[in-house]
RNA sequence: GGUGGCAUAGCUCAGCUGGAUAGAGCACCUGCCUUCUAAGCAGGCGGUCCUAGGUUCGAAUCCUAGUGCCAUCACCA
């Protein structure tokens, strides 16, 4: 039972025996720093249930609390906020029951599984700043989840199909001379995404020699020769044509095996993949079902529509007049593969960004329409875009910011502060890397999953990211410090001291009702998909022990058993430390 | 135009189901390294919480209307 149970019995209690009326529920809040006491109740809410002054009926309560409960110490009552003082025993209980344990906060796995999808990328681009949000936020959300309880699949979607594929090896054909990634020494995803471009370049050279010769820009744009090349290479892909299907397998391993390399660089993972070429034909499968059972209708063209009118939204198209599927139709084939690929499967989180939120609105309806179950467990977790400086990304004009190389300039720059300081100089080149990037990566991260989700970031390459103040590195750099004290200690600090006699000095009686706010933060973050909650707890933590570390002395402390304890919190901080940024996908260093 | 999201200090952001004098970081200004890592600590400066109404003992938070920015309203994905 926590104490705010206890105290919310009690008052419960005495609100009988003292008014004979009954209260249904207490509200409390910890007590503000310029206040005495640890938790306050708000007395107002209350006199719904008896008409008195507040003040009178905080003290009439805190003067119940002090003499029915062992572990309240004191109270005092500032304007209907009853202030009360938690007697030190009863956190030093605590903070016993937990110090030894390792995973402090997370709840066992249970059964029931949720599949969260992110990244998804398009196959012709490499990745970029927005993707890393997404990829950070996807496997952020996974983790959190897991340590909420759920068991986790984290996947992805790849958008392997179309004419943009095409594109890209209709340009590679023409202009590629047999480049590999190989022949090159370029990433796979770099090398395709180049031809993507070169496509564009020539379609556009194409268009304005359409013009000059005087065909109007609209028709240019339809008439262009390598468009309606690649437009046939769509139709042979589809019929199976077995060079360009050899092509399409060729250039896409390249591209795959470029993302891999970017992700294990970020850090994220996936335990499987799905491919739109693969999921299509089953959502046309169930939207044949679909319009027997009279989910869908046919248009005169032959076009199968939905009618989400009765919802409040349009109707929406699910399947082409020529049969073809469209967006939704595989989106709809691949939510179904997932749960018969994972019949353990209850719901899905879909990490997509904010400009796809009807698409996904639109998507639950129809799966719920078609009478799946688990479809009410389906969520959209939307965030909002990464602008610079200079507007939008646009990968066509070359205003992005390049995943890979973002990573590169991060551990650089966490290189040349780390140099700077030179802390790190009887460590090997190897391992000195490793830091810089644990650091550079933490940063990003950091800066990234500290904002709200649904709120869109402003990226300045110049300055956005820190090292000071409210950073991953700040965090780390913590880490690194009770590390440095762990190794000094040499005496046993697994051993539970009875505490009863300890008084606890402010700063310590802090940092244990920090940690105490842990497992609380973990459901609440898990509850709202957002691990800004993670990064903001993890601040103030940090916060918290840094003010302790600066004005108490931890190995210097006056005797033995103060020495230990001491130690033994900062040892739990910096578990809890390590946690919490794992739930961000963020390492800490054991040095820096 | 319809729908959805966002709006808090010069800048970047917190602010949980309404609660005490709205909090951090950066920037700017003061102090603190012969003592556990100064990527730190202690303090100062800085706010009509977009506007106007409403609900309430109490509103940055909830409701209504308006303003601004963004997204979306494709047989593109």
């Amino acid at each position: 039972m926590t104490i705010q149970e206890t105290l919310s019995q009690h008052i419960k209690v005495a609100f009988s025996k003292l008014y004979q009326a009954e209260l249904n529920t207490v509200e409390f809040q910890s007590t503000r720093k310029e206040f005495e006491g640890d938790i306050t109740v708000v007395t107002f809410p209350m006199l719904r249930v008896v008409k008195m002054n507040p003040a009178q009926l905080g003290e009439d309560l805190g003067k119940y609390l002090v003499e029915h409960v062992d572990e309240v110490k004191a109270y005092n009552v500032v304007k209907g906020f009853l202030n009360i003082v938690i007697d030190d025993v009863f956190y030093l209980n605590f903070f016993n029951s937990i110090k030894d344990d390792n995973s402090y906060g997370f709840k066992p796995q249970s059964e029931k599984a949720i599949m969260v999808e992110y990244s998804s990328p398009n196959t012709n681009k490499p990745l970029h700043l927005g993707h890393i949000r997404n990829n950070l936020l996807g496997y952020s959300v996974a983790e959190i989840l897991k340590a909420a309880g759920h068991k986790v699949y984290k996947t992805q979607i790849i958008n392997d199909r179309g004419i943009h594929i095409c594109k890209s090896m209709l340009a590679w054909e023409r202009y590629g001379n047999g480049e590999t990634p190989k022949s090159t020494g370029l990433k796979g995803d770099k090398l395709v995404g180049n031809y993507y471009v070169k496509f564009d370049q020539e379609y556009k050279k194409e268009i304005t020699d359409l013009v000059a010769q005087g065909t109007p820009e609209e028709d240019a744009k339809k008439q262009a020769p390598i468009l309606l090349e690649a437009q046939d290479m769509l139709r042979k892909w589809e019929a199976g044509d077995k060079d360009v299907v050899a092509l399409w397998k060729t250039m896409n391993g390249w591209v795959y095996e470029g993302f891999e390399t970017t992700y294990k660089n970020l850090g994220v993972d996936f335990d499987c993949y799905y491919y739109e070429s693969d999921t299509y034909l089953l959502g046309k499968e169930f939207i044949a079902e679909g319009l027997k059972s009279g989910v869908f209708f046919k248009k005169e063209d032959g076009s199968v529509w939905c009618d989400l009118t009765e919802d409040g939204l349009d109707e929406k198209i699910v399947l082409r007049a020529d049969g073809t599927a469209v967006y939704m139709t595989q989106d709809i084939g691949t939510a179904i593969q997932r749960i018969k690929d994972y019949p353990d499967v209850e719901g899905m989180v879909y990490t997509v960004g904010n400009e796809q939120d009807y698409h996904f609105k639109v998507l639950f309806l129809i799966l719920k329409k078609l009478g799946f179950d688990w479809a009410k467990n389906l969520y959209h977790l939307s965030y909002g875009m990464v602008d610079l400086p200079s507007g939008k990304m646009k990968s066509r004009e070359g205003t992005v910011v390049d995943a890979d190389d973002l990573i590169v300039e991060m551990s650089n720059t966490a290189k040349e502060l780390s140099q700077e300081l030179g802390k790190l100089d009887d460590y090997n080149d190897q391992e000195k890397q490793t830091i810089y990037n644990t650091i550079g990566l933490g940063a990003l991260k950091y800066f990234i999953l500290k904002v709200d989700p649904k709120k869109r970031i402003l990226f300045d390459p110049k300055e956005s990211v820190d090292f000071q103040g409210n950073t991953g590195p700040f965090i780390q750099y913590t880490y690194a410090r009770i590390q440095a004290i762990l190794r000094k200690a040499d005496f046993d600090t697994s051993i539970t001291q009875s505490l009863s006699d300890t008084s606890l000095h402010e700063k310590e009686k802090e940092l244990i009702k920090q940690l105490e706010l842990f497992p609380e933060v973990i459901q609440n973050a898990a509850q709202n998909h957002s691990p800004a909650l993670i990064a903001n707890y993890t601040y103030n933590l940090v916060k918290e022990f840094n003010s302790f570390y600066q004005n108490v002395s931890i190995l210097g402390a006056d005797n033995q058993n103060e020495k230990v304890f001491r130690v033994q919190l900062s040892q739990a901080v910096a578990n809890t430390i390590k946690n919490a940024f794992g739930l961000l996908g963020i390492d800490v260093p054991e040095r820096m």
